[in-house]
Order: C-alpha cells, then sequence, then structure tokens
RNA sequence: GGCCCGAUGGCGGAGUGGUUACGCAGAGGACUGCAAAUCCUCGCACGCCGGUUCGAUUCCGGCUCGGGCCUCCA
C-alpha cells in the first residue's frame, strides 16, 4: 500500500489512483529567465523519484508524468529588456539550461512538458468559462478571479477566506472589486508579448497557466499534483479556484504533495534574498550530479533541508560506499524494504538506510535505481572524470601501478610507497587487494 | 499581527508508549611491509516545564527557540 501526506486533506492517505493504467502526476516547473539553484531542483528530483516507484508498482507505462515551462511572465521580459533581445532568446535559452541541470541530477525529461505560450487558446477558453459561470469578471483590460464567489476558497492552504479578503496588505489595484481577486489576464502594451483575447490584446496570469495546461494534457481532474510549500498559497490555492469552479466543481487533485524548502545560512534559498547556490556552479565544482541528487534525497521531502558543504561531503562518501558495494554487477531484483520506504510518503532517509543493509550486489543496484542512484558502473564512478583535469591517462596509471608492484616484489618499500605518493598527489588512490592493486580517482 | 510546521547524539537523519535505526565523523581491534578498502567492537540523543500512564523521546497542554506562508518564489 501506498500513502502520501496530502495537503487538502492535511493528512496521510492510501493513494488510490482514478485509473491504475494512466496515473496523472503534475508539477510546476520553471519560470525560464535564469538558471536554477539547487532548491528549485528538489521538486524535480523528488517527483521524479515518486514517479519511479509509481511506475515500478503499477507498471512502466502507467505514469504521466507533467512540468511545466513558464515563458511568458513579466521577469522574462525584464531579463529579455536587459539584454535587448526577444523574450524567446531569454526562454530558449534557460529552457535548455534548466533540463541540461535536471539531467545531470538523474531527472529525466517529464512525458509532458506544455509552454505556457502553447496553451494560450486553453487559458482563454478557461477564463472564458469562468465569466460565463460568474467566477470572473473583466475590468479595465484585465479580467479577475471574483474570489467571494467561490466559498471554497482557502481550503488547501488552511486560511478562512474573509480575512484574507480583508487582510491584503498590498496596494489594492481600483479595478479589483475584492482586495484578494487574482488576475487572470491582463494588457499588454504594443511593445509588451501579447495576444488577442475577448478582453484586449494582453497576456496571461500565472496561476492560470497551469490550470488550462492540466485541463488540456491530463484532464480535469489529476491523480498527483505537486509542488514546493511556497506555491501553496497563493499559487496552488489559486489553481484549484480555477480548475475547480470551470469543471463545474470536480477537484483538481486527488492528492496534494508539497516538498519542504532547502535553507542555507539558516534561510529559505531564494532569489531575493540571494543565498542561492546554482545547480551549473555545483557541477563546476566538481561535484557529481548523483552526489547532488543523494543530498536532495537524505532528508524526506516534507522535510526543510539544510543545504551545506558536509551535507554534500557525506552524500559523497555515502556514494561511494554504495558504489564500492554494487561493483560492477548487473542490476537485479528491486528489494521490498526499500519499496516499502518510498511507499509511506516516499520516506527516502529510510529507503537509504535499507539500501546501506543491502548484502547482494545486483539488488543494491536494482533497488538502488529506485531512488535514481548508482546508475554508472563503478569503474566509471571511481576513475572517470580524469584526463582533462590533468594528471596521466589510464595507461600510464597503470604502468606506474605495475612499476610499483615490481618493487614491493623486490620488498623495495620506499620505492613502492614513493610511486604511491606520487599518484596520490594527482588524486589517484591505491588498494592492494587480493587479487592485485586497484586504483580509483 | 494571522495561519502553519519543526525541535533527536559532533554532524546528517529515520522511527517508536517499555529493548530503537542507518549514514558521516571519532576511538579501539582484525587484516596489511605501511597504507587504502573491508570486517568487528565502542562511545554519544530524543529543547524546557507540567499532565496522562505501571512506564513517554513517542500522547496532551503550556513555554522557549528555529523555520515557512500571508508579496515574486521550488
Amino acid at each position: 500500500m501506498i500513502r502520501f501526506h496530502d495537503t487538502m486533506a492535511r493528512a496521510k492517505r492510501e493513494f488510490v489512483p482514478g485509473d491504475p493504467k494512466r496515473i496523472t502526476i503534475y508539477v510546476c516547473g520553471p519560470t525560464v529567465y535564469n538558471r536554477a539553484h539547487i532548491g528549485n531542483a528538489r521538486p524535480a528530483v523528488v517527483f521524479d523519484t515518486l514517479a519511479r516507484l509509481l511506475r515500478h508498482v503499477y507498471g512502466e507505462g502507467s505514469v504521466v508524468h507533467a512540468a511545466n515551462v513558464t515563458d511568458i511572465e513579466d521577469k522574462i521580459m525584464a531579463a529579455a529588456a536587459a539584454e535587448n533581445v526577444p523574450i524567446e532568446t531569454i526562454t530558449e535559452r534557460y529552457n535548455r539550461f534548466y533540463f541540461e541541470d535536471l539531467a545531470a541530477l538523474g531527472v529525466p525529461r517529464p512525458d509532458i512538458v506544455p509552454l505556457a505560450t502553447q496553451t494560450i487558446p486553453q487559458m482563454v477558453g478557461m477564463i472564458e468559462r469562468l465569466i460565463a459561470a460568474g467566477h470572473a469578471y473583466a475590468a479595465e483590460g484585465h479580467v479577475l478571479f471574483d474570489i467571494p464567489s467561490w466559498p471554497d476558497y482557502g481550503r488547501l492552504s488552511g486560511r478562512p477566506m474573509d480575512e484574507m479578503i480583508a487582510g491584503a496588505r498590498v496596494d489594492v489595484a481600483p479595478y479589483k472589486r475584492s482586495p484578494a481577486d487574482f488576475v487572470l489576464w491582463k494588457p499588454s502594451s504594443d511593445e509588451q508579448p501579447g495576444w488577442d483575447s475577448p478582453w484586449g490584446r494582453g497576456r496571461p496570469g500565472w496561476h492560470i497557466e497551469c490550470s488550462a495546461m492540466i485541463e488540456a494534457h491530463l484532464g480535469e481532474t489529476i491523480d498527483i499534483h505537486g509542488g514546493g510549500l511556497d506555491l501553496e498559497f497563493p499559487h496552488h490555492e489559486n489553481e484549484v479556484a480555477q480548475s475547480s469552479c470551470s469543471h463545474g466543481g470536480a477537484p483538481l487533485a486527488r492528492y496534494w504533495l508539497h516538498n519542504g524548502m532547502l535553507s542555507m545560512a539558516s534561510a529559505k534559498m531564494s532569489k531575493s534574498v540571494g543565498n542561492v547556490i546554482r545547480v551549473n556552479e555545483l557541477l563546476d565544482q566538481g561535484h557529481k550530479g548523483e552526489v547532488l541528487r543523494l543530498a536532495l534525497l537524505s532528508a524526506q521531502y516534507r522535510q526543510p533541508l539544510e543545504w551545506s558543504n558536509s551535507l554534500v561531503a557525506q552524500s559523497k562518501a555515502t556514494l561511494d560506499r554504495l558504489y564500492r558495494a554494487a561493483g560492477d554487477s548487473e542490476s537485479g531484483d528491486v528489494d521490498s524494504g526499500v519499496v516499502d520506504a518510498l511507499s509511506d510518503d516516499l520516506n527516502t532517509p529510510l529507503a537509504l538506510a535499507r539500501l546501506g543493509a543491502i548484502d547482494d550486489p545486483a539488488a543494491l543496484r536494482g533497488s538502488a535505481a529506485m531512488l535514481g542512484l548508482l546508475g554508472e558502473t563503478a569503474d566509471g564512478w571511481f576513475r572517470g572524470g580524469g584526463g582533462e583535469a590533468g594528471g596521466d591517462d589510464d595507461a600510464e596509471i597503470e604502468r606506474r601501478i605495475a612499476e610499483r608492484s615490481q618493487a614491493k616484489a623486490r620488498r623495495e618499500f620506499a620505492t613502492a610507497d614513493r610511486i604511491r605518493d606520487e599518484l596520490k598527489a594527482q588524486g589517484i588512490t591505491l588498494e592492494d587487494g587480493a587479487g592485485g592493486t586497484t586504483w580509483r580517482r
């Protein structure tokens, strides 16, 4: 039995998909105007792991995993203006970087990656239905969602609606009927990107994108909606309102899963605070993507996670040990203890602990795949990354080792140790085993 | 201010009403020419104050501290 903590229910619930042959997952993706930091990568890694579990349990072709890319947004427009280029230049660049970074973390491209700019007609259609149903209104070129028209507003995030309406503390635009009403569509000037609509040339608000993309690609009610905890309000709350109100009250998602935030220096990692470290920076520092992935999975996904050098170092050490244990074996059966741990609200730390207890190298490798780990050979893991980093190539290393072995055979240990020290200086560690000497970088 | 979450050993991090992980780091031992790796052993914890209970780290209440959302945010 799989159980997930459902934000809407505020409790763990047994997972029962609407259709076990087609389990639908949607995760809010990036707005592509700069490079992803490691905090942005957490939901991608978490929900990729979730998809791996579901595919294992329900069958390879049973999961449809979608994650959007927001490629029209005011920050993108600002970035494009700063470089004096069209927004496509910005969005295509960072879209590509985003999936490159994720690939390094062992996250494959989701099955469906809709672009906001290619879903405009669906958004317009949804807005029209919301207006017709009395849940939205047009005013001064804008269209706004009418929050008082939807009594369930606030249920997901557990906020009383009347308080929110009364407590809006930002400047309230004059065209809003109620302070908390949010924008579905806004007008664009001639210079700004825009699309023709019944309300004039304009562009969509952020929240409607996800609702429309889910409707277009996955249907009215999906099984799992994921995303960062910081999106719970207002973004997800608004999605619920838009989708339910345009679908005659049908729920948007059966299960809402929210991952906790990554922090650094004890504060949430965020661009506005500036305490971010980008995925590509970490990779450039020589950390392998799999190490970063393990670090992200070292805490259960709902918990906050403090990012630090020590976390990365510990993850590296753990992975080294796992690779040594796995050796060069083929991938074998998945350990049921690992599946059980993941089935309990994706308890990755417990799954990792059980992984470490597996004796059989093939089972270890097969089980690690559930977490997206141990994806390469042990040789590749320990010896890869050489060559261009300077130092000897593999053949030269082998020659030096042979030289040292001969010295050892003559019991000239000073010579043997000198060779070992010289290799050590190049980052090559030797291990004398029963079957001869092995080495790793 | 409102709403919500967390507090476990040097560090990371599960879990449990009564013997509790696991990893990293550390100590000792085996092995080794010496190392490395591996194996064995060891030490160290459940924020504070009450309550319930035969018994609480685990349940309840209060407190303190930390964090998140309420504005863009994974």
